[in-house]
DNA sequence: AACTATTCATAAAC
DNA sequence: TGTTTATGAATAGTT
């Protein structure tokens, strides 16, 4: 929505984050509560600008419908009971940090430290898989950049036609403000129309070498 | 948005109701993620649907965020000294989850997926990484494949040495049982050198087509 | 803050 | 539950 497609990653601009993040935050605060009407649902909605300004929706409460939660939670856990409720949060610790470890050693081999316990044939699938990421990144690479020269080609063409209109503009112009011989007509001719090829040339160049350095990259 | 402008009020029909609970739950939990991360704002989303079922969506936590949101109240909530030993291991809950996200992320983008947010200069980092990780995979693979030749040409030299004393003492052996003339001792002794020479070239012909692998691996 | 060109979300129908 | 379509909403960029 909007005048053009949008990608969502961080808005990097900060006033036009700040736009999006009224506008956006209204649009969601509004769809929270339809939902909560239109379809007799319970919603809490808490949303904490990067400012740390606070808005919120809630159609019964914050607090009822966090403890509903917290509720909702605990019954996935298999005890009951404060203390057995203290325990299982130690259980899910003992998970994390397990999995965190796991992680952790999974990256330094993504990353080529470590790898002195691997057997030839996972060295080889590491191999494979860290081929396999590069070719992404550098087609990701490639995709941006044509992006951008696409972008630039457009800019290009406008501005070029802009060039042309007013070149005319200037011509007509001379044209009508005093009687010029025929030699002197020509030769503003010929040094418009030069001046065009040549910036037209510069144009194009810039293009090629864009895109094959962009080739060379993906 | 639909065949119709649709009134903002409770809509009767069950099942036309849990229709457009699910589409406009899914187009909430969407936008509040979207809003998270355009807008860089922490977000915490609960929905319950009228049967009771949960659904959530949270950049942080929930439990960071709502916790977030008592603090901004500065409501303090009388707690008990298992209630916070319970809040701390909340805590910790609450970090390693991050933690393992963030990880996950990591491997991910190290996997070459997940790339769109990043900018060129990160997929530029990356691709170095990647570019270094893979040195290092196959320097590791190279020195596997060269401890293993060192290894077999030991065992070779072993194996050789040993032949070479038990074919004296069958020559010894022979020598002893009988009285052989000339002629036979020499073509005897003509045909272990040569035996002896073929499976050295063997050897040393094997040996050489694995380095030449490793290298080309390297 | 208001406007507008677009994209998005979704009600209805299948 | 999923897909399609027509239409109303949301909103990014602009003034």
């Amino acid at each position: 929505m909007g005048r053009g497609k949008v990608q969502i990653k961080k808005i990097e601009n900060t006033t036009s984050r700040q736009v999006s993040f009224c506008k956006r935050k209204n649009g969601l605060l509004k769809k929270a509560y339809e939902l909560s009407l239109l379809c007799d649902a319970e919603v809490a909605l808490l949303i904490f600008s990067s400012s740390g300004r606070l808005y919120e929706f809630a159609n019964k409460s914050v607090n009822a419908t966090t403890e509903r939660y917290m509720k909702a939670y605990a019954e996935n856990m298999p005890q009951s009971g404060a203390l057995t409720e203290c325990n299982s949060w130690q259980q899910e610790v003992r998970k994390l940090t397990q999995q965190r470890d796991s992680l952790i050693d999974s990256i330094r081999k993504l990353m080529g430290q470590d790898l002195d316990s691997l057997s030839m044939k996972e060295l080889k699938h590491i191999e494979i898989q860290l081929g396999k990421s590069i070719n992404c990144v550098r087609s990701k690479k490639n995709e941006v950049l044509l992006g951008e020269i696409e972008n630039l080609q457009r800019r290009d063409c406008q501005l070029f036609a802009e060039n042309q209109f007013l070149r005319s503009k200037i011509e007509e112009f001379e044209g009508c403000s005093r009687k010029p011989d025929q030699l002197e007509v020509t030769f503003a001719q010929n040094f418009l129309q030069q001046n065009t090829e040549r910036e037209a040339q510069q144009h194009s160049q810039t293009a090629s070498v864009v895109i094959q350095t962009a080739l060379q990259l993906g």
